[in-house]
RNA sequence: GGGCGCGUAGCUCAGUGGGAGAGCACUACAUUGACAUUGUAGGGGUCGGCAGUUCAAUCCUGCCCGCGCCCA
């Protein structure tokens, strides 16, 4: 005997043990069966679970679930991905609370060690919560992106990609994160609005000169007053960056400007000259119209000084202090910048120089990870050449290879790559893909043994004074891209031919060179890229590195093109575009076919979750409360194409009672010893409340596999839901009760064994949603030896013949529901037993009253029926079809109440009357609609109109 | 400024070129046998506004109003 509920606390672990030890999550071993593939996005290694996880992995965990059941080969992938960044920092900031010694002090090789200690302790938390969300993950399969055959693959496609040219090292302006001293993507840059300031400075003309400058204008625009200036008068919302100001820039049209176009003004503090230039980039409406021009700190002013040829002075270190003495006062050198900008405001203002200083809303762009303000800064950095292996992935998309989810994603997919710029890969990072780079010193041509060494170009030296090699321009170096070190030694042994060592860093190498290292035959000192790679290169790699790439291995032969990457729009960026490229440019083939992108989920306001708002939802105290499935259900159900999601409790607790309702209904069939027949055919079923039932349950197993084919996971859950409780719980059940108090023991056997039927089939259905209940109900109805994750998906084609059943059972129930109405609409108690009259009725109805006549005893509370030429007016009427019923009541009808119910009903159907009257008196109507679209109308209006008549003489013999 | 999307019952949201739907909330009634994590019945909407296409528009097109997200 079932429990009275389903009580998910003991039963979803246990259950979710049995599947994962039975080897359930692995793909099944049969080569007939088709293969499908799903890689997990991979979370992040510090990541705990949240509703967007949530979300994702149900709708992911139900393809995977629906298509086992559909007796393919099926692999879901998971693992996570390293988050260089993120990851750095947590432990960072562990070290830190522990008392423990800084990253610095440790040094690199025992700082990652620390990491892989916290990972092996606390790394991957998201796994196991992921178990709790019920996800069936071949976890035999898991991968980390750090793991040696994916750092492999890695290196592979960094090399590959350097020898096709299409990574390379470059000096360009990057987001630099002073927090965490990194080069970040553009991705990783949130604008954020902050209150901030526009200070209005003056730079005095060289020389005392002066023009004249409109300072009022009429309606016309026609300046008509002017003042003699003997300044330029520029704005900026970052005044500290004026110390690296190499220019000021005015629009070619901006006539106020036109004379002094050319002439130069003092830098003041920096006391330097700097020119006037025009260039389109000044808007003449913002601020003076003038702009300051700082090349190694603004994007948009780095254009303007690569097309000018202007100097980039290079201000701050790499945490954002200044440095740079040649270029500012010394009083500024080592200042934080925000403390500098201070400075620089204070002594402009005792210059006599500060204009005025304005409020201003800023776009401040902020470190997504840091919080900080991003600092851009001219650096050398490697990139990847993303437009050429763009083309591919845009091509692919647009001609259909792989398909977004809803289709307007791929706009946006679109937009993105077809103003993609050079991906800067490289991270000054400890945590990550070491770049597989090595540098050694360049030697000069004669003697191939002696180093040229110069004095790097650029002065941007770390505060710390730390040589940093990537970080400086450093065109003495020779460099030397291999996949291990042994190959990169003997590239550079072929190079020298000499013998060649491996150093830490550039300065290790210089001190041997003093050493005379050459000289003594140990030979020359190569030494390795200190920073990383950006944590995407590798998850870019993800769908077929995974899957044993380079190596052609079975699961990618098998397993590759994965089948769909299910993922929310935030990641497009991130992931699918990536991964498009890689996985195009690497193995010739799409990653997947399908991009199916689902919505965020919100909180009941409608906002956003963060953790700072503080409106975050816990999905594990949702699990806890109300069981996985619930929570599931509630993802599936709402996950309409297009839309995100509003989470409430209120909702994940309807779904636990659908959830209960249906475990009451197994219960139901239980007590009623509704079996499983083996024998079982359902094309031999004869009652027609069995047949008909049959044919509701095809059409729903229809919808809901078309649903889940087409990614309408809303379209799947609501016809299960419906499906379940409106029809199999409330009808079938209920009708099924007085044929199971009956005598006909045929028929009794027969509607067991279809109640049993159906309620399995159901389990099936629902498995890939909620697959905890349904997998313990599947175990407690009968003793069977497999496990419901591994059934079978219900290959049921609607039975056409099963119109007349259909029609029968649906008549029977709009019988039995208007016989409820009239009840309640004349206040009769619904538990009032009255005998049923029937007049005028059809063959057919006579027939299936006949037959359906305990049914209409049982629900419709009718103890007798019986059939009389009239009703009298002794009896509440109503009208069905072609019959009226009248329900004999004791005492007296009230004829007043009795006529405002059938007035109400005569309205009801002239209102439809009418409506359906205009449209066939519409000549254009007959004759341009298809004509069973005036056929149907016709009918209706037939329909509406014998309705109405008899209404209405009904009322008229009541008088 | 560019792109995407939204506006349908009190709330949250599906949906469709041809009779406006669900869940929750609300009202009334019911209740010892599958289920109060329930049942039965019911009230409630000019489908944001204006114009156009069409025999027919909540749905298609354009404009407007309001809102959200992404990018610059």
């Amino acid at each position: 005997m079932l429990d009275k509920s389903f009580d998910p606390a003991t039963a979803e672990t246990e259950i979710y043990e049995k599947w994962e030890e039975s080897g359930a999550f692995k793909p099944k071993q049969d080569d007939a069966a088709e293969a499908y593939c799903i890689v997990i996005p991979p979370p992040n290694v510090t990541g705990s679970l949240h509703m967007g996880h949530a979300l994702n992995n149900t709708l992911q965990d139900v393809m995977i679930r629906f298509e086992r059941l559909r007796g393919k080969s099926v692999l879901w992938q998971p693992g996570m991905d390293h988050a260089g960044i993120a990851t750095q920092m947590v432990v960072e900031r562990q070290l830190a609370a522990d008392g423990n010694q800084s990253r610095r002090e440790l040094g690199r090789e025992a700082f990652v060690a620390k990491i892989w200690e916290w990972k092996a302790k606390s790394g991957g938390t998201i796994t196991n919560q992921l178990r709790r969300l019920g996800a069936s993950c071949d976890w035999s399969r898991e991968r980390f992106t750090l793991d040696d055959g994916l750092s492999a693959a890695v290196r592979k496609v960094f090399v590959q990609l350097h020898k096709e040219g299409l990574i390379y090292r470059a000096k360009r302006l990057v987001n630099w994160d002073p927090h965490f001293s990194t080069a970040i993507s553009d991705l990783e840059v949130e604008a954020k609005e902050v209150q901030g300031h526009f200070w209005h400075f003056k730079y005095p003309l060289e020389g005392g000169e002066t023009y004249e400058f409109p300072i009022e204008h009429d309606e016309d625009g026609k300046p008509t007053k002017w003042e003699t200036r003997d300044y330029i008068s520029i704005a900026t919302t970052r005044p500290e960056t004026m110390l690296g100001d190499g220019a000021v820039a005015v629009h070619p049209d901006d006539a106020r400007y036109a004379p002094i176009v050319g002439k130069r003004v003092l830098l003041p503090l920096a006391d330097r000259y700097i020119p006037i230039i025009t260039d389109e980039h000044p808007d003449p409406d913002l601020g003076s119209g003038a702009v300051k021009i700082t090349g190694a700190h603004d994007f948009n002013d780095y254009e303007v000084a690569k097309r000018h040829d202007l100097p980039m002075y290079i201000l701050m270190d790499e945490k954002g202090c200044m440095t740079a003495s040649d270029i500012m006062p010394a009083k500024y050198v080592g200042m934080d910048r925000f403390e500098a900008r201070k400075h620089v405001v204070a002594d402009i203002d005792a210059l006599g120089l500060l204009i005025q200083i304005e409020d201003k809303v800023i776009q401040q762009p902020t470190g997504d990870r840091s919080g900080v303000a991003i600092e851009p800064m001219l650096t050398d950095q490697w990139y990847v050449d993303a437009k050429t292996l763009a083309a591919p992935a845009l091509a692919a998309v647009k001609d259909g290879t792989t398909k977004f989810v809803p289709d307007n994603w791929s706009k946006t997919y679109f937009n993105w790559l077809e103003d993609i710029q050079p991906w800067c890969i490289s991270r000054q990072l400890w945590w990550g893909h070491r770049i597989p780079v090595w540098y050694g010193f360049k030697v000069s041509n004669e003697d191939n043994e002696r180093v040229i060494e110069r004095p790097v170009a650029v002065t941007f030296r770390a505060g710390s004074g730390r040589e940093r090699t990537s970080l400086e321009l450093d065109p003495v170096s020779e460099v030397f891209v291999a996949e291990t070190e042994d190959a990169a030694v003997s590239m550079a042994e072929t190079h020298y031919r000499k013998t060649v060592f491996v150093v830490s860093n550039r300065g290790e190498a210089l001190k041997e060179l003093e050493n005379n290292c050459i000289e003594s035959g140990r030979g020359f000192p190569i030494w390795q890229d200190e920073d990383v790679l950006d944590t995407w290169f590798s998850s870019a790699l993800w769908p077929f590195s995974t899957l044993g790439w380079p190596d052609k291995t079975p699961e990618l032969d098998k397993f590759y093109p994965t089948n769909v990457l299910i993922t929310g729009h935030d990641i497009i960026f991130f992931w699918v575009a990536r991964m498009m490229m890689q996985g195009l440019h690497f193995t010739g083939q799409v990653p997947f076919p399908d991009v199916y992108i689902h919505g965020l989920v919100l909180d009941e306001h409608g906002k956003k979750m963060s953790k700072s708002k503080g409106n975050t939802i816990d999905p594990l105290g949702v699990i806890d409360k109300y069981g996985a499935d619930a929570l599931r259900f509630t993802m599936a159900i709402s996950a309409a194409h297009g839309t995100n999601i509003r989470m409430s409790n209120s909702r994940v607790e309807g779904y636990r009672n659908f959830g209960t309702k249906l475990w009451n209904a197994a219960r139901f069939c239980e007590m009623n010893e509704c079996r499983i027949d083996p024998d079982f055919d359902a094309a031999k079923l004869s009652h027609p409340l069995n047949r008909w039932i049959l044919h509701e349950l095809a059409l729903t197993a229809e919808a809901v596999t078309s649903g889940l084919e087409k990614y309408r996971f809303n379209e799947a859950a609501s016809g299960l839901y419906k499906f379940i409780w409106n029809i199999y719980c409330d009808w079938y059940l209920e009708l099924m009760k007085p044929v199971l108090q009956g005598d006909d023991e045929a028929a009794k056997t027969e509607t067991r064994a279809t109640a049993a039927y159906v309620l399995d089939q159901i389990l099936v259905l629902l498995h890939p949603i909620m697959p905890f209940q349904t997998e313990a109900l599947w175990g407690q109805l009968a003793t069977r030896d497999t496990q419901l994750i591994n059934a079978s998906w219900p290959e049921i084609i609607p039975n056409t013949d099963a119109t007349k059943d259909a029609d029968e059972i649906n008549w029977l129930i709009r019988l039995i529901t208007s016989i409820r109405s009239v009840k309640s609409e004349m206040n009769i108690p619904p538990g009032a037993k009255l005998p049923l009259l029937v007049a005028g009725a059809s063959a057919q109805t006579i027939e299936r009253l006949a037959r359906h006549q305990a049914m209409v005893a049982w629900l419709g509370r009718a103890p007798s029926v019986e059939h009389v030429a009239e009703i009298p007016n002794s009896a509440l009427q109503l009208v069905l079809d072609e019959a009226v019923f009248g329900l004999v009541i004791e005492g007296v009808v009230d004829l007043s109440e009795e006529r405002d119910r059938l007035n109400k009903e005569i309205d009801k159907t002239k209102g439809e009357i009418a409506r359906i009257e205009k449209k066939l008196g519409n000549e254009n109507f007959v004759a341009r609609a298809p004509e069973a679209v005036v056929i149907k109308e016709r009918a209706k209006l037939d329909e509406y109109r014998e309705t109405l008549s008899k209404t209405q003489e009904i009322l008229a013999r009541l008088g």
